[in-house]
DNA sequence: GGTTATGTTATTTC
DNA sequence: AGAAATAACATAAC
């Protein structure tokens, strides 16, 4: 279910929740202390890449969705409860995620210069991250949650499609003004894929993930787990170029 | 019933 | 020790 925008967009909906008192707290999540959650405010929401953050009176909630992870606001699903917040003029349910407590400032745990969709994200210090490790293949790289927290798969492969960059590239053969268009793609695409999920457009958006052709060339995507973490690329042979060292001989 | 998939982390292996 | 591979978790659809 998540990828940074959809989390942002899960905060944009639980926002009307703020300030009201937590009357009732329940589920399975291990690390939550139900108990002492009751009477508890909720003070704040933010998003961190993949992550969000449910700020109470004194303690916070941070609950990543994972592979599986659902939601309901003021409503349920048929499966087992995580994690359920019965607040003063409503409910919040989470399901199939991982909860866990944090005590210790947001700001003294997360960098939010990494965090794609935070406005102090910064693509200069993504750059260089990335250029760091230049053996890695690009569709790895741009995975990495440490550089570009909130990107996943699909935002992976529509950046790549969109930037006509070859999933297989190695980072270190990518020139710097496509690097910085890829970086700046992914951000731009998070902030649509958000006014999508918005607008209710639930509609497919994506031009090459999931897709069997190539909506520029007409010809069939190549579909292949490619690189390290051997997650799905989607990907046109045709339009998307690699950038490869020149071979030694 | 097997495979697959918007993901990460813990454990095992080399 | 540390990198790399594998398992683990949870769920629905094809």
């Amino acid at each position: 279910m998540p990828e940074g925008p959809q989390m942002v967009f899960l905060k944009e909906q639980a926002e009307p929740f703020i300030g009201q008192v937590v009357v009732q707290a329940e589920g399975r999540a291990g690390d939550i202390p139900f108990d002492e959650l009751k009477g508890q405010t909720l003070t704040s929401i933010s998003t961190f890449g993949k992550e969000i953050f449910f700020g109470f009176t004194d303690l916070t909630i941070r609950i990543h969705l994972r592979f599986f992870g659902k939601y309901a606001i003021n409503g349920t699903a048929n499966r087992e409860l995580e994690l359920g917040l019965e607040l003063d003029e409503g409910t919040i349910n989470f399901y199939a995620c991982e909860c866990r407590l944090l005590r210790e400032p947001l700001e003294e745990l997360y960098d939010w210069s990494t965090d794609i969709m935070n406005p102090a994200f910064d693509p200069d210090q993504a750059l260089r991250k990335l250029y760091n490790k230049p053996d890695r293949l690009i569709c790895d790289a741009l995975l990495d949650q440490s550089i570009l927290a909130g990107v996943g798969n699909g935002i992976k492969n529509e950046a790549l499609f969109r930037q006509r960059v070859h999933p297989e590239s190695r980072v270190g053969e990518i020139p710097e003004p496509v690097l910085r268009s890829l970086v700046e793609e992914c951000v731009q695409l998070s902030f649509d894929y958000l006014d999508w999920k918005r607008e209710g457009t639930t509609a497919d958006q994506w031009q090459a993930y999931m897709r069997k052709q190539c909506p520029r060339d007409h010809i069939p995507i190549r579909k292949e787990k490619v690189g390290k973490d051997g997650r799905p690329c989607y990907f046109c042979d045709k339009c998307q170029r690699l950038y490869l060292p020149d071979a030694i001989w």
